[in-house]
DNA sequence: CGGTGGAAGATTTTT
DNA sequence: TCTTCCACCG
């Protein structure tokens, strides 16, 4: 087992310090820790479970109890394993334990669910590759050539949740004929779908025993953060690894928002439940002013959860709670604009009791202090575009980047293409806008050349095409070769027009200026251009040093901590959201609330409109139940007279 | 091959 | 409303 990581994670050099939770608010020297916190990290047992609300000092009581451990000489790092659900968290974690260990918490491991597998995985013999989304798409296809590309997505869903339960089950159930075929196909071909990779490995610690012996001799000590969001299959290779080692987990099922990907917060209660696990509760939450903490957790009180015990507020800061009603969306983006440049003016006049031991740091809010939070990723350009007009900088977290918009995605394949970084499937994705060459052509590749091939056109060097097509693809590869060139006589930015008219793109001017400066920064290093093209090509991730107001969605906001949160559009049907078919979760959505809630630690504000374009119509909104749920006398509402609108708009509304 | 038009569907996101 | 996916035609 490798405890160096060679993690292709794109955050992993991105330190993330600052506005990271709890990073300031916890106690800094043991004399500090608060007695809940005190039992936590040193609590004798095989299993332990913490309950911690939020801003609790989650990661803190985590990071220091594995410091104890070691420390103490209880055990070596090197049987210390630390598991967590993202990439982030997983750095989060390293980080601290990096400050308080140094070198020796590279003994330890610290990283995902997948990544624990998968350095198991490796060390077997003739171990798998893993293939991932472009190709399990590129495989699909050579399987089953005739399937019109609507049943891959059924499919794909049906492997998803057969996998779960090839996990889930002592014997796993029949696999459908189609899942049976593809499983088939991986199994010949030695691969492993990233899916795959956790049932895999749960599997084959269930059913053998020799290497279940191999990991428990290894794993001593297993920490798990996060526990709300495991699923079925993580909870069950730590059950079974928890035979033999001791269990830590800490969690918090009133942040469980992830039911959708296969996150069961139920199974939280049910390993407190097992006989031998001991429980924790942390209470007290350093984060948040006293009137957010109080709202926040009458609201979550709506949900049923026994045992739910109360948390106690620390930070004693009055804080400020607002709630801002408008008419149109476009209206509710002018009000929260408006509320930002008021607060960050000077916020003495608003009577805040900073309440943080004597600082005077009044008015000392600044853009990356803010974040804007939403229920669906696509409110957020109506703010975006508020913000902007006043000027006010902002990232929109989790949103596609610039240059993986449909009109410029084909520029990022041909030059990771030119690069040499390219997959087969991305290949296949550039030839899509390649002129002469067309679906058909693409067809014939994708169901003939295997993926996973490094040089794409030695893989299609023997196929037989029609002579029309070859000489588009030779073209092709002559432009790439010759983009190549440029770039390093001359400079990545002169080169990148002759690969757009090549490509025959209709770039809006203001993109390709931003795609431009971008390649600027690279000067002729066209590798360390691609690399980071690649790295950032999946969503934007949030940057906590940007002096930048944060739009995100709630989801994305799990974990981070500002001191003025808004959450917009707070209205029945987005937050709680409603499904067209009804399948609706309530209490998720409160939870998700409440995780936004207890994101800010000096100023919440909450807003809703009236109305809303869903889907092309135009539907009257009534303000969320959850703004009911805040009790009243800890909510000001603040009705805006913004001077841009005219007066009312009870007129237009009587049209719903 | 590549352009067009009509129909259907449309959360949240990680590895 | 906006995107994506198909079928069809020149």
């Amino acid at each position: 087992m490798k405890n160096k990581k060679k993690s292709v994670n794109p955050v992993s050099d991105t330190p993330l310090v600052g506005n990271t939770a709890a990073s300031s608010a916890m106690p800094a020297s043991p004399k500090n820790r608060n007695p809940e916190q005190e039992v936590a990290i040193n609590l004798e047992a095989s299993a332990i479970l913490v309950t911690a609300g939020p801003g609790t000092g989650k990661t803190y009581t985590l990071v220091t109890r594995i410091v104890r451990l070691i420390r103490a000489g209880i055990t070596p790092a090197s049987q210390c394993f630390a598991i967590t659900f993202t990439n982030r968290a997983a750095n989060e974690v390293q980080t601290r334990l990096r400050l308080e260990l140094g070198d020796a918490a590279d003994a330890l491991f610290v990283g995902t669910f997948h990544r624990f597998c998968l350095d198991w995985l490796t060390t077997m013999e003739n171990y798998p590759a893993i293939i991932g989304q472009e190709d399990r798409a590129l495989l699909f296809k050579q399987i089953f050539p005739d399937l019109p590309g609507s049943a891959y997505q059924e499919t794909a869903v049906a492997i998803t949740s057969y996998l779960e339960q090839l996990a889930a089950v002592p014997s796993p159930p029949e696999p459908g004929e189609r899942t049976r075929l593809y499983l088939d196909e991986l199994r010949r071909r030695n691969v492993l779908d990233i899916d795959a990779i956790i049932p895999y490995f749960v599997r084959k610690l269930h059913d053998d025993l020799t290497f279940r012996d191999l990991v428990s001799k290894r794993v001593g000590y297993l920490f798990v953060d996060e526990f709300q969001d495991i699923n079925r299959a993580q909870y069950l290779l730590v059950t079974l690894l928890g035979r033999q080692a001791a269990v830590f987990a800490i969690g918090d099922p009133d942040q469980a928002i992830y039911g959708f990907r296969g996150s069961d917060f139920r199974l939280f209660d049910e390993f407190r439940n097992l006989p031998h696990t001991a429980t924790v509760q942390l209470l007290r939450n350093y984060r948040s002013a006293t009137a957010i903490l109080q709202s926040a957790t009458a609201v979550i009180r709506h949900n049923q959860r026994p045992g739910r015990q109360k948390i106690i507020p620390q930070n004693n800061a009055d804080g400020l709670l607002e709630y801002l009603p408008a008419p149109t969306p476009a209206a509710e983006a002018e009000s929260i604009v408006r509320r930002i440049e008021e607060l960050m003016a000077g916020i003495s006049h608003f009577s805040i009791n900073s309440g943080r031991g004597g600082e005077t740091e009044e008015g000392g809010i600044s853009f990356r202090d803010i974040a804007i939070l939403t229920r669906l990723s696509r409110q957020t350009p109506e703010i975006a575009k508020a913000l902007d007009r006043r000027g006010i900088p902002c990232q929109q977290v989790g949103s596609t980047p610039f240059f993986m918009a449909n009109h410029l995605s084909p520029l990022y394949y041909f030059i990771k293409a030119a690069s040499g970084m390219a997959s087969v499937g991305e290949y296949l994705e550039l030839l899509k806008t390649c002129p002469g060459i067309g679906a058909h052509t693409i067809e014939i590749l994708a169901t003939t050349v295997q993926p996973g091939y490094t040089d794409f056109f030695i893989a299609i060097d023997g196929l037989k095409l029609a002579t029309g097509q070859a000489t588009q693809l030779a073209k092709l590869h002559e432009k790439l070769r010759v983009f190549k060139q440029s770039c390093i006589i001359n400079n990545i930015s002169s080169s990148i027009n002759e690969a757009i008219s090549y490509l025959d793109l209709t770039i809006p001017e203001s993109e390709t200026k931003r795609f431009f400066a971008l390649s600027g920064i690279f000067g002729n290093d066209l590798a360390a251009f691609a690399n980071h093209l690649e790295h950032n090509s999946a969503n934007t991730i949030y940057d906590p040093r940007a002096e930048a107001v944060a739009l995100m969605t709630l989801h994305s906001a799990k974990g981070l901590e500002f001191p003025l949160i808004f959450i917009a559009g707070v209205e029945e049907g987005i937050l709680p959201y409603s499904h067209h078919d009804g399948r609706d979760d309530i209490e998720e959505e409160r939870r998700l609330f409440y995780v936004g809630m207890t994101r800010a630690s000096r100023f919440l504000i909450v807003s809703s409109s009236a109305t809303r374009t869903l889907h092309g119509i135009s539907r009257r909104m009534q303000p969320s139940r959850f703004i009911r749920e805040i009790p009243p006398g800890l909510l000001k509402t603040v009705e805006h007279k913004l001077p841009g609108h005219k007066k009312t708009t009870a007129n237009q509304l009587k049209l719903f």
